[in-house]
DNA sequence: AGACAATGTGAGATCGATCTCACATATATT
DNA sequence: AATATATGTGAGATCGATCTCACATTGTCT
């Protein structure tokens, strides 16, 4: 009962010309007559003829697809971004392929072979690691369409798009410096992870610049899922002298640690005040609402796209490192300490 | 510098073989002398010979891809249906295709049509409308390997994966009217939706299971975003004679709800009860918590992988229509009325 | 020794679409 | 009328991997 899918030899034989004319007739290229032309086209719509993707890119090159890796499509802000891609990609008439590297370099690289074997057209790739990228450099030196997304691996040279972590790290730490706290946590992903990395960076360098010695118990590491937040929050608070700020690198870490705030008796802000990366629906709903840094979200993915595209079509010579700003956006989750 | 990926003409003339015995000794079957499959193997190191699965595809038959079209991937729901069928994918060597119907059944259409012509292996859809659906006939007619998940389409014989909307709804609200409730509003999503219609019909059937007359001016329909659902909210308790309990289809309206509440000054559970249909993260974080219906999110996405890899292996032979039950978890969000 | 199986290898067809080239006609130009 | 040009069409090659078939070569059994 498989109907086989009709082929353009079928459309030929029914039209009574050869493949070469059926082929010109429907992708409308060469000399075709007016009458063969009508027949042909009949005889496609009759038999639902629609190509088949496979043999065409076989002959000519590559597959309509994108593919994209991140690093999990549960994080909303990834799932942002995928969304924004996807919609970007279906403009274009191409498909997405959508992978997780579930924040493992192993993944992402054996991830990207299986890719690449699919003759796909471009990647976009938010990499696992911001060491040891082998693997996109090569990608890279072969001229493969490659954009990275949301984290730039530094020794691959292609486009990429970014947001300022290092800066919007920083302006979130100072401010709390500035409302009087001294004891700040910091609630972070791994550090392979670029993001992670620069928003360490900014932490450090806001408490540098105020004469704060960095003390490592005053930093949790967690993965980025709000369970492993709330663990990792736990831990963090349940110290003799704990944190009486804390920065969270990401929005499910943010929700993570509210909900072990919670779980723990803890009150915002009068307890401790809080500051996260990334803003999130529910933040101005919680009481107090959550001061964050908010990133451009709705502009990364139609960024990283537009530029992948712009690849493909050979328009683009030299590679873009676009850098988005960040903004500090304040609502009632930090208090004014006195003292310390 | 495109350096061209290495073919097996490549890989057999570099062990100077022809490709009938390259193919052999790298896919292991038919005779190949010791000598000989070490010669292969190595030149294959060599050059990275990585086979193309778009002529493996053309010649063999369908690309180890699974097509996946869901509503929107920015629903934490589809995201985590959308992981876990990721997950299932890769450890069966299959890649993922998602693309998103935006609830579109015109652009459903048009991405099926555009999956198909990649010669792909199976389909996973959540159809963005309980009827019309004869794009999904055709494929399951054709014995296309089809599975539709958290929705179905009652006219399509094929594999399904769904909850009890209606008996998780009606438990919801008959607890509401347990409650003393009697002026319940219902915050759905489109009725062309699968989900939003059946939880609909569970809400009207609690209803007339307690004599209370269904009034439209109870219920509102908006998108399944927090934007929309906000907007909703406000238009539903602007009214002169406001719903004493809101019982909302989905979690991101239930969160919309929570937004426009807190802009409108409504208080929960004083002024007005709220139960939601599917959990989320900060339900529990909210003041009071949020009672809601919830689903095995972590089964059904996983299930429908489950069910297509079977058929995509012949194992099974009848259709399965899976549906999970639905649990009322109660929490703080749901007030005693007395009288009305 | 002769027959037959086991083992190893290569030539060529196949999947479906596209493109080059050669070959027809028909029309225009000298 | 002879040549040049425009217009249509088909045969066959191509993309890369796989598989059937035919052909060797070696070994085994009567």
């Amino acid at each position: 009962m498989v109907r086989k899918p009709a082929t353009l030899k079928d459309v030929a034989a029914l039209a009574n010309v050869s493949r070469a004319t059926a082929a010109r007739a429907l992708n409308s290229y060469g000399y075709v007559g007016d009458e063969t032309g009508r027949k042909v086209q009949a005889a496609a719509e009759r038999l639902g003829y629609r190509g088949n993707r496979l043999a065409q890119a076989l002959r000519g090159g590559r597959l309509p697809i994108v593919g994209c890796i991140l690093g999990d499509i549960q994080n909303p802000f990834f799932a942002r971004i995928a969304h924004d891609i996807e919609v970007l990609c279906r403009e274009r008439g191409h498909n997405l392929v959508i992978a997780s590297s579930e924040e493992e370099l192993e993944q992402e690289i054996s991830l990207l072979a299986s890719l690449q074997s699919l003759s796909i057209r471009g990647f976009i790739v938010a990499p696992a690691s911001a060491e040891g990228n082998a693997h996109l450099q090569r990608l890279a030196a072969e001229h493969v369409p490659l954009v990275m997304v949301d984290r730039v691996a530094e020794d691959v040279e292609c486009d990429s798009v970014a947001v300022d972590n290092e800066g919007g790290a920083r302006k979130a730490v100072e401010y709390l410096i500035g409302m009087g706290h001294r004891r700040i946590g910091l609630l972070q992903d791994n550090a392979r992870i670029f993001t992670s990395r620069e928003r360490m960076n900014g932490y450090q360098a806001a408490l540098a610049a105020s004469d704060i010695k960095a003390n490592d118990r005053m930093v949790s590491v967690s993965q980025s899922t709000v369970e492993h937040a709330i663990d990792a929050t736990i831990r963090l608070f349940s110290q003799k002298t704990p944190p009486t700020a804390l920065f969270t690198v990401d929005s499910l870490m943010t929700q993570g640690a509210l909900l072990a705030f919670r779980s723990m008796g803890i009150s915002i802000p009068h307890d401790v005040s809080l500051i996260g990366f990334d803003d999130f629906n529910l933040a101005t709903f919680t009481d107090p609402q959550i001061t964050v840094v908010s990133q451009p979200v709705s502009e990364i993915g139609r960024t990283a796209a537009r530029l992948l595209f712009e690849r493909l079509s050979g328009k683009s010579d030299h590679t873009q490192k676009i850098r988005f700003e960040t903004k500090l956006i304040v609502r009632g989750s930090v208090s004014r300490r006195s003292g310390s």
